[in-house]
DNA sequence: AGCGCTTTCTCAACCGGTAAAGTCCCAAAT
DNA sequence: ATTTGGGACTTTACCGGTTGAGAAAGCGCT
């Protein structure tokens, strides 16, 4: 990472070409007041002949202020590359950060103790002015390494996870809720859920919502697994529960992604089951792709890109030195399409 | 963006606990000859127990050395969601990334001006040390923003389309020819493809690879639409071409991206076609996705993550000062799987 | 004319590192 | 005994901005 051999052009190029100082540079383009606009116009001029911009990095040396903001995932690779969750998001989180001429830095990581380690290390850098917390689990160790640390940043997350950190949030046991009564209205008595990842905090919450409204609501076995949100591990949880004896043999299936509904779609079709006749399926987070299959999916539907930017727009409350706080965004809406129907009895 | 309240330790503090000068914790920490051992030790103890690391704005602005390379994607975020291909990509970009202790620093653009700009921008205000350029159209005008700028960069994209630059890229042209002559080798003599945007230059590359080869297999009509890469335009693009007259109607499809493959296994399916038997479907890219389908999408498989890394592996060759050069990464390959068959006659 | 007040701008000290040149000391070579 | 040569650090001058403390000039007012 060497300076380019072309010769950079600096603020003092500029105020000896505009015949002012290096500070008035600054103050004409941090448009502070104390400049005649005179001389605020021959900066300028001066500053676009001579093809200048601003160098960031100095800028955030001197005024300890960083256009930068973090976001670590932690996810396999392998199984990032199918969510369409984690682009929508960062789509959403970018569209507010452009307005504020801001930049994302994004890192994938392996685990929970690389991204503490990476966000020390970001924060202590000073690399970023703040970061964007996802996928809290309980007793999620960034909680206090934030706090410790005198970090701003939000956590997206249900506030009974995020302790003291601003959080934005979706309530997932509502829409879990619904989802179930939703199916138990059309006639299903044997519901069934393939779950994600076991270790996160909104998994938690979201089992036990599905259990507490299949108690509530007298049906039979909740039956529930949990995997990794990969659409290999969807199919195979399909799999099991579709060849279960038929007495136990659930007649409809809610999902954690959209990615493993599509998956369990196949092994339907695969196993020579009628979607919606003789299984119903439910999707969640609703991207496009539930409009691309045959039946097209139900989902559990969520503004995923307004999710981020409400996420980064907070974040920015945070720094600007905004008390912590609670921003709930709206509750999944059941969206049905044609992979939910009555059960065939 | 302010700095937090909480005080934050610098070089000068270590260097006083250290019992040393800055220079000296400078040389420690870039493992520097000219300290002694015990020195170094103490240097480090210092600095563990202080939590101190140094501040990246700092040294980038002295050494001109920037951690930090750009990515800007561009295209509209509703797609992005859906395209495994960049999260795949940036991932592996990413894995190199890390092991040089870089970062990536993403932004989603709305076009090809506003990627210039971006570009130049961050350049020029020294947030990057370097970027890499994808989605390449014919005479793209970020081959003279680099070249006038003297900004290193790697280009995704076939030499043709790139200029000077050094460029990583796949073999488009052969994989297409090798597709087409995969399923005139079934017996397929009206075979279509579904493309991506017109605009970028691989797609007219393909367009082109796979109109001569439909020529020098003596087949029918190439009959060929480009897309935005949407499902939603590959879904239309296979229902006009399912619906034609039986004489006109392709029996195979090829698709320029997997997402788009999806969907037109569910417009054959929603039609009442057999996959493969009344039509055969072969994907792009080849994602997980390709796997989750019922039945399973034939595919010209692509290792994506690699991909990424060797762009990412050659742009660091390029910071280095390594002169221009041409990176071919290996040909997409065909992947048969349930999709494809020869044509029901 | 002298005084206080703005407005407009300059100056110099920083921000937290890096890097090249300089200092000191001691062992080996002449 | 004097020179030579390193090794081990320190000094100091930046890097390219920001920032707060002045300074100079213009103006109304007594």
């Amino acid at each position: 990472m060497t300076a380019s051999p072309s010769p950079r052009v600096t603020i003092k190029d500029v105020a000896a070409r505009a015949g002012v100082s290096k500070g008035a540079v600054s103050l004409a383009f941090n448009h502070k007041p104390g400049l005649a606009e005179a001389t605020r116009d021959r900066i300028f001029a001066a500053a676009r002949e001579l093809g200048w911009e601003p160098n960031l990095t100095a800028r955030s040396l001197s005024s300890s202020r960083v256009d930068v903001v973090g976001l670590a995932i932690c996810r396999p690779a392998r199984m990032l590359g199918l969510e369409p969750f984690y682009m929508e998001f960062v789509s959403g989180v970018e569209s507010v950060l452009t307005e504020h001429s801001c930049s994302l830095l994004l890192r994938l990581v392996r685990n929970l103790d690389e991204e503490v380690g990476l966000q020390e290390s970001w924060w202590r850098g000073r690399q970023i002015g703040g970061s964007i917390l996802v996928d809290f689990r309980a007793d999620d160790p960034r909680v206090a390494a934030a706090e410790r640390l005198g970090m701003p940043v939000v956590a997206v997350g249900h506030p009974s996870l995020t302790g003291s950190l601003t959080s934005v949030w979706t309530d997932d046991a509502t829409a879990v809720t619904e989802a179930v009564r939703y199916l138990a209205a059309l006639g299903h008595r044997r519901i069934a859920r393939v779950g994600g990842a076991a270790a996160l905090g909104h998994t938690v919450m979201r089992t036990a919502a599905f259990d507490a409204a299949a108690r509530s609501l007298g049906l039979a076995g909740a039956w529930q697994v949990a995997t990794d949100y990969s659409g290999e591990a969807g199919a195979r949880a399909t799999r099991s529960m579709l060849t279960a004896a038929a007495s136990d043999r659930p007649t409809a299936i809610v999902y954690d992604n959209d990615i493993m509904a599509v998956a369990g779609l196949a092994v339907a079709a695969e196993m020579g089951l009628s979607v919606p006749r003789d299984v119903s399926l439910l999707a969640w987070d609703d991207s496009q792709l539930c409009r691309l299959t045959h039946p097209t999916l139900s989902a559990m539907s969520h503004d995923v890109f307004g999710f981020g930017a409400e996420a980064a727009r907070t974040l920015f409350g945070v720094i600007t030195g905004e008390g912590p706080g609670s921003h709930p965004v709206p509750t999944p809406v059941l969206t049905p399409r044609g992979s939910t129907a009555p059960p065939n009895v």
